[in-house]
Parts: C-alpha cells; sequence; structure tokens
DNA sequence: TATGAATGAGTCTTCATTCAT
DNA sequence: GATGAATGAAGACTCATTCAT
C-alpha cells in the first residue's frame, strides 16, 4: 500500500522540488480543478507513477506549494520589518503598502486561484490564517520594540491589515476606472498613521 | 441540440425555481465542486433531464443561484439606504455594519463558497462587482442628497465599503480568539466617520 | 398500454400524413439517426405525444416514409412502361435510363439514407426488393406482350436493371472526373439491346 | 483534452490491433449504431479508457477498421491481376468473379454493415471509392500490359466492375428463389469479353 | 384527442490512481 | 527507484417514450 516516502537522494529532492514548483505553477494557472495529474508529470517531467511516491495525492502536492508559496511572499515582507527601526513611520508604511502590492502583481493568476482554494479549503486556509497572524504579531513586536505605546494594539494591527489587503487588491484587480488611486493610497496610509499614534 | 428552454406554465415555472434553490444550496454547502448534477436533480426532486431543459450545465444553475443571492443581499441594504434621511450619521454608519453581518451570517457556507467562485470565475466575479459597484452609488448618492460635501467621494466610499466587509469577515469567520471586536466595530465607525467628516 | 390508432377524422388523417412527409424528410436529410422524435414534431409542427398515437417508434415513422417514398419513384417508371408500346425499343429503353437518373436526382440526399437503411435494416430492404421486383415483373411483361420471345427473360431483366442502376449512381455520386458517361450510356443501351435481341 | 496517442510498446500496439479487429467485429456484426464503446472495450476485453487513448471516439475505431478490411479483400484480387499473364481471357475474368463472390460471402454481415456505412459516412464511402478506383486501374494496367487494345478502356472496366459487384449481392444476399444464378454468371462473362474485345 | 413537460435509463468521456515491467 | 500504460468508477448529457392536464 504505496505510503508517501520522503526522497534521500540527491536527485530525488530535486525531483519532488520540481513537482511542487512546476505542478504549483500549473494549477494556479490553469486552475486547481482543470489539471490533472497527468499534466502536472508531463509539465513537471517526472512520470505519473512518481508522483504518488512522494504526495499522497494531487491536494498534497497543492499544499505543498502553497507553504512554499506562503513563507516566499512573507519572507521579503519580515525582512523589511526587522531592517527598519522606525524612524520615520511614514515611510516605513508606504514601504510595507508597496512591497505588498509589488508581490501580488508577481503572480496575479496565482494569488486568485489560492484565494479561491482558501474559502474552500480548510488546510489551505489554516496556512494563509497563520501567516496573516504572524505578519500581524512581528508588526505588533517591530512597534512594541520601537518604543509606540499603543491601546488595543492588535486591533488596530488587524484593521490595518485589512486596508492593506483590499486596498492591495483593488488595485491590482478591480481597477475601477475611474478612481484615484493614489489619493485612496493617500488616505489610507493616512488612516493607519492615525491609529499608530492614538492611546 | 437541446438548447435551454424558458418555463411558461406556473408548475414549470416553480420547478425552474427549485431548481435553482435547491441546487444553489446544495453547491453551496457540499462545495460547488463535489456536487454533481445528478445530485442536484435528486436534492430538488426532479429529474436529471429536466435540469437540462432550463440550464446549459451545472454552472448555469450556480450563476443562476449567485444572481439571485446577489440581489437579496443587496435588498436590505438599499431598503436601510432608501428609508434614512441621515439625521444621526453615526446611527446609519452602524445600522448598515450591522445588517452586513446579520446578513452573511444567515449563510455563512454559501458565502465562503461564493468568496471562492468569485476568484476563479469571471461570470460570478462580475456580479459581485456590479453588486458593490451599486451599493457603492447607492451611498454616495445617499450622501449626496443628504447634503454631504465630500471631496473624493468615490474614493472614501470604496474604502469603506472594504473595511466593512472586512470587519465582517473578520467577526464572521476568523474568530480570532482574542481579539475585542466590539472594540474594532467602534474603532471602524469611528474610521468611517472620519472619512465622511473631510474635506 | 398506447397502442397505434388509426386516424378517422379528416384533420387527423392529415396530421398523420404531415408526420409521414416532414419526418420523412428531416430523417432523410439530416440522417436517420441524427434526428429525434422531439425534432420531427417540431418540423411536422404537431405534438411530441401525438405521435405515439400514430405510430410505434420512430421507425415506424420511417418505413411509412420509405412505403411512400418508393411508390412514388415507381409510379412514373411504370406509367412509361404501360404507356408505350414498344415500336422503336432502344427509344423506351433510353427513356427508361432517363426516368431513373431524374427520378434519384430529385432527391439525393434521401436515396443516400435510404441506401444505407436498406442495407441494415430488413424491412426497409423487403420493400426496395418488392419494389425491384415488380418492376422487373413490369419489364418482363411489357416485353412478352410487345411480341419479344426472350429465353430466360427474368435473368437477363435483372442484370439489366442492374446496370441502369449502377449507371444511375455513378453519374450523380461518383463523378469520376475523367469519365465520359455520354460514351457510358450509349454503351450500357447497347448491352441491354443485345440482351433482348438474342434468343 | 486527451488527444489521440499512439502506442509504442509491442503489448500496446497488440492491444490497439485488438480494439479495431474485436471492436469492427462487433460492430459489423450488431450494427454501428447497435454498439456503445463500452461494448467494444468488454467484447476486446480491455478497459474503456484506453479505447480514449488510441481513438477519438467509436467512429475513429470503424474507420480503423474499414480500412483494414478493404485493404484485407484487395489484396486477393490484386494477387490474381498480378499473377496472371493472361493466355485465357475467359479464365481469368470467372477466376475474378468467383474470387470477388468468395471474399463477400466470408463476411456478409460486414459488408451490409459497411454498405450501409459508405452511404452516409463520407470517411467510409471515400476509402471504397480509392478502392474502386485502385482495383479499376490494376484491371486497366493488367490489360494493357497484356497487349489487349481497348478504346474508352477505362469506362468499359467501370461498367464491368459494376456488373460484378451487383452479380456478386444478388448472389449473396437477394436470392431470389427462381433465377438461374449459372446462367446469369455466364451472361455477365459474356457481356464483359465482348466489352474487352470491341475497338 | 392533443399537448409538451417530465422522466431516467443509457452513452460518451474523463481522470485519479494503480501496477506490471 | 522509475515508468507510463491501463484501469474503471464516476460525471455530464441525451432522447425515446410516457403521462398529467
Amino acid at each position: 500500500m504505496g505510503s508517501v516516502r520522503e526522497p534521500i537522494k540527491k536527485t530525488s529532492i530535486e525531483k519532488k522540488r520540481r513537482i511542487i514548483e512546476k505542478g504549483f505553477e500549473l494549477m494556479c494557472d490553469q486552475g486547481y480543478h482543470n489539471v490533472t495529474c497527468v499534466d502536472i508529470a508531463k509539465y513537471a517531467d517526472v512520470s505519473t507513477g512518481i508522483i504518488y511516491q512522494y504526495f499522497k495525492d494531487k491536494h498534497d502536492i497543492f499544499i505543498a506549494g502553497v507553504k512554499s508559496y506562503a513563507s516566499s511572499i512573507m519572507y521579503p515582507m519580515i525582512k523589511t520589518l526587522d531592517q527598519n527601526n522606525i524612524d520615520n513611520i511614514k515611510y516605513v508604511v508606504e514601504q510595507i503598502l508597496e512591497q505588498f502590492i509589488k508581490t501580488h502583481k508577481m503572480s496575479k493568476k496565482a494569488h486568485e486561484e489560492l484565494m479561491a482554494m482558501s474559502h474552500i479549503d480548510s488546510e489551505v486556509s489554516q496556512i494563509f490564517k497563520n501567516n496573516e497572524m504572524e505578519i500581524s504579531n512581528k508588526i505588533v513586536n517591530c512597534l512594541n520594540s520601537n518604543g509606540f505605546k499603543i491601546n488595543k494594539i492588535n486591533e488596530k494591527v488587524h484593521i490595518i491589515v485589512g486596508l492593506i489587503d483590499n486596498f492591495c487588491h483593488e488595485t491590482i484587480y478591480h481597477q475601477h476606472d475611474q478612481l484615484d488611486y493614489d489619493y485612496m493610497k493617500n488616505e489610507i496610509v493616512s488612516i493607519i498613521l492615525n491609529l499608530l499614534k492614538g492611546v
């Protein structure tokens, strides 16, 4: 009964990595439900059989991809938060906003598919929830260690992350033709700064 | 080439309605991709054949359900906006927020499935985009006709709708254990009022 | 248990006739297997239900059409054979050949479908076999009553009918580009005359 | 989009061959329209899935069968034509006639189904038209290379092939009870020889 | 008689997963 | 370990025929 194995040889590790990378790419591009395991095998240039040596099923590949993707978009954000000692808080907020948009723009299609899946797949949604939590905590810590004394800081950071997220999606996907996005950005930054100011 | 027919007789119209209602219910509950047309037929207590008389395919049923659902959640909101002459703006905002949450709470499962689909199905996303646009316009009109002179009103209303939407989801789905939702709600209402105040 | 009924009222008789005519037309045009009973009902402008009052099933309609068609192509041929007292046998043969081609040209599509069905449907094939037999007998009688004393006349007439049939199909369907059809016709007429000459 | 694949391994080639052979046999026996792909799979003792790896659909299997069948009935005829130097033309003609009948007798059912399909399926009809053309050309070449100088040879050979074809069908399928088939055969041979004699 | 909506068994087709090599 | 041909259960869709009105 073919249970999933962990590859040991270097070539095998590389092969598993390629299945995740290519498989995830394909599923994001074509949609999880529109991609077959044979498609993935072909695209990753491996045999169909080998997939079931390293993964339980198609879903398993996707989850592996999501995890890898999630940490990859986390990484630059965390780096930004770690580097900055917050002299100029406005600058930092703007930078994070920019970074967020940039990261999402890199893979619109992937992001859409992921958002979809996060709504119907509890495993995926858990990964993203954890991610968001981690980012929120990072921000809270960052603020604390920079001497900000903010009341109800967790609640505020949640609102902030939501604002950023929304604006990001608005910018990338909706493209309401007549909206002045620069104005919106400034407004959002100002709301955020206001939240961080107060008691 | 069995093209889709529109029922004329009263019993048939009722049957078509039931397919939409029951089919949508089932798809939202079990997930669009986990439900077959035979399932829908059984659940709606009709034959499989009749489904293909009134709908092109499963997707067609879903879209019909989405449209019906979308207008059903629109209706109370619009009514609230129409009724109110805004004496007490704070009261109105709070009311809308409450309504939004209430409406969504009524059908959590449906909402998740719909959010998922709106990310991968352009037809669904279009319906929601239109919906959001309409609500935004309603709000803008409401504000204007109540004598509010607000600069960049469209942009602001978009930010507001996003804030409401986020808070609503946060409240219903995430349930971050230690967050003080009442505090968050007040904070959001205050941000909104601030936005509506300014030039 | 809806057994087939014979219509009595004039409008009903007319309705049955229209089902045969239109149904046969449609089946010949689109192919027996590509036409549904609902198609036929629509095309004949009757309800689907009524079809099963007058016919056992789809096949039954086709057979009725075949019978009607078969006698309709028989009719002119028989008339020609009846009219002619064979003064000039060559002239008569040529006339029959011409008539045969003309009749077939009128409904190529129908004829193809009929030929197809006659190979796989014993009822259809029986109708055509009877038809051919009748024509052969007619010819034999005609020749006899015109004073021809021909040995093995049945065998010869069969060969003749086959020759005519072949040439007719060749002319209408095959259209081998470089063949001299006029020459072929003359050759065939000459073979026929030769057959009729001998002892 | 599962496109058709060509088997490489020996066992697969054999499997594809069996699908054609058994599928064609079944379709000829039961009738093309009365056989499903599942039937074919069962009869050929393969899974339904594999059928769609090697063939587009049922029709595709049938065409493959027709091609294989067509060349198989061509082969002995061509061999006869190639072998003979025509010392005794009458003997050769009789031999061909005999061969034709024998080949057809071997698979009456198949032949009927094929004739039917050739009337409604352009792909099938094309195969047979090509076949007939090839045989005609073979005969023409054979005659030429044996020193026969025949005017309008193509036209005559077409008439001859038609005569043979007709007689063959008459013999096998119609079985008109009172006809003297031996006499008919002699008559046909004599007509053929007459045609080949003349300028 | 007449209607045409409704039925559901039957077909085609796909694809996650297995297994002989 | 690796392959990819093979499996067959399951889903989408059709249509001859029935039946409530």
